[in-house]
DNA sequence: CGATCACGG
DNA sequence: ACGCCGTGATCG
């Protein structure tokens, strides 16, 4: 059935969604100036610091001191031609091509590296490491404060909107932020040192709140494989009171299925909540893994990425066998996934392109009818991950709307300044029915019809570090 | 201006 | 070419 562009176009709520987005930009957020400068001066003293710690280093081993450690190049000269050290061969994203002199420096790289270090290359290493965290939060510090307009308040630009008048936007109608990329600010304790939402503060008299959709996608993944199979199995997973999605897998994967041990006794022998338990952290990480393995496989990764994404304790790959091991265990906890990948690559075949949850339709042509089979499983990547990445762009954009238009929350005073994705953020007056808000808020955010149900996770305090951990 | 690296979801 | 979608600083 085909359906008019104008038709999808009110399906989809564009409208009303960059009504929302309009307001959004205008409101603006409030920047503690005076914690980004003081921050600043704090991390370029240890930016000195850290930097007159590796030319020391450079100098103890026989080397000049003036090399620019921003300059991959450099780097890898100084390690691999004069050092001696072997390359890398896994970075981040994978393998690293050493036969045809490919070499990679990044963090997971220089991890490797370390790993069959002596103590005094090492330290090198960890200081070049702390040089780019520290220099990672001095590039927000430093650029932020002059961002603030005149009205004193910041107005990042948000999509989507066309190419043409420079604004940001995606094919999954996810939307982007630039000018600054308030979407990018770090978030992980153990990377920002310098916890730079902490700038993000609510302006006087104001409070934040921060709200976010709990496994959005995953949530999504339930809901069509229940209107695909009639299975409910994901569903339930991730429904409220239901144990942590990552943990339950981890238990049933490693567990279950491959009969892993850790602290003296098969991993099934364990509560699923002490895989989240800092007492535990040989379970911690079997639920880091697999949360991997699980974002992964929805994006359309494989055991041959998973091979060398995978590390053991000393960072070496786990290896081809090993994670198809793994794989083929999840695929055996939760069986929607495999049939998932297995219905998409069909329908692409059929017609060329996948549906999303706004009536939007991705096309695929290029990459199904080219012959290629290599373009064809990029379509099948690009197919698994759509539906998605667009459902939860078209369910965060109805929610965004919703409240945008609640002539209640507006005269509350509850105003938008960032949307990420899956995370709302928020000021309102300290004085507003805060209850209130908040209730009606989690009513706009989990309206949406789903076979599977959303939920919600609120957060308030004085800035965005606060909020987003309350 | 393409590649590398880093950050978010 | 074996993980999807983005923004941006920096190097060569």
């Amino acid at each position: 059935m085909l359906v008019s562009s104008a038709e999808l176009y009110k399906r989809a709520g564009i409208d009303r969604v960059e009504t929302a987005i309009v307001n959004m930009e205008q409101n603006g957020f409030k920047l503690d100036v005076d914690f980004c400068n003081r921050s600043r001066v704090d991390a370029e003293e240890q930016e000195a610091v850290t930097l007159e710690r590796l030319n020391d280093w450079l100098v103890d081993a026989g080397f000049p001191r003036d090399i620019n450690w921003a300059s991959p190049l450099q780097v890898a000269k100084l390690l691999h031609d004069d050092m001696g050290m072997p390359p890398s061969p896994v970075w981040k994203k994978g393998r690293v091509n050493l036969a045809k002199g490919e070499r990679k420096l990044d963090e997971a790289a220089l991890g490797w590296i370390r790993n069959r270090s002596e103590p005094s290359v090492r330290f090198g290493l960890d200081e070049l490491v702390r040089l780019r965290r520290i220099r990672g939060a001095i590039k927000y510090l430093g650029k932020l404060p002059g961002y603030v307009a005149p009205d004193g308040l910041v107005h990042s630009v948000a999509g989507p909107a066309s190419d043409a008048d420079q604004r940001a936007g995606t094919i999954t109608w996810r939307l982007a932020a630039k000018n600054p990329e308030v979407m990018q600010i770090p978030t992980d304790i153990k990377k920002d040192w310098f916890r730079v939402r902490k700038a993000f503060i609510a302006p006087m008299g104001h409070t934040l709140l921060v709200a976010d959709e709990k496994a959005l996608e995953v949530v999504i993944l339930g809901h069509l494989l229940v209107r695909l199979f009639d299975d409910h199995q994901l569903a339930d997973m991730v429904a409220p009171g239901a144990p942590d999605i990552h943990s339950t897998n981890a238990r049933l994967v490693f567990g279950k299925f491959l009969r892993w041990e850790r602290h003296g006794r098969c991993v099934d022998q364990f509560p699923v909540e002490y895989f989240q338990s800092d007492d535990y952290p040989e379970l911690q990480r079997l639920r880091q893994a697999i949360k991997e393995v699980w974002y992964g496989l929805m994006y359309g990764k494989s055991a041959y990425g998973f091979a060398t994404s995978l590390r053991d304790d000393r960072d070496n790959p786990i290896g081809e066998e090993a994670a198809s091991k793994i794989v083929a265990a999840l695929f055996d906890a939760v069986p929607g996934v495999p049939r998932y990948q297995s219905f998409v690559l069909d329908y692409i075949q059929q017609h060329h392109g996948i549906p999303g949850l706004g009536g939007a339709w991705c096309d695929l042509r290029e990459l199904t009818q080219s012959g290629d089979q290599w373009l064809l499983k990029k379509a099948h990547r690009v197919a698994q991950n759509y539906p998605m990445q667009n459902g939860g762009a078209v369910i965060i954009g109805r929610a965004m709307a919703d409240c945008y238009e609640d002539k209640w929350l507006w005269d509350q005073g509850l105003r938008l300044e960032r949307q990420v994705h899956d995370e709302f953020n928020w000021r309102v007056p300290e004085t507003a029915d805060l209850a209130g808000v908040k209730a009606r808020i989690r009513q706009h955010m989990t309206s949406y019809p789903l076979t599977a149900p959303l939920q919600v996770t609120i957060g308030q305090g004085a800035n965005w570090d606060e909020a987003g951990n309350a």
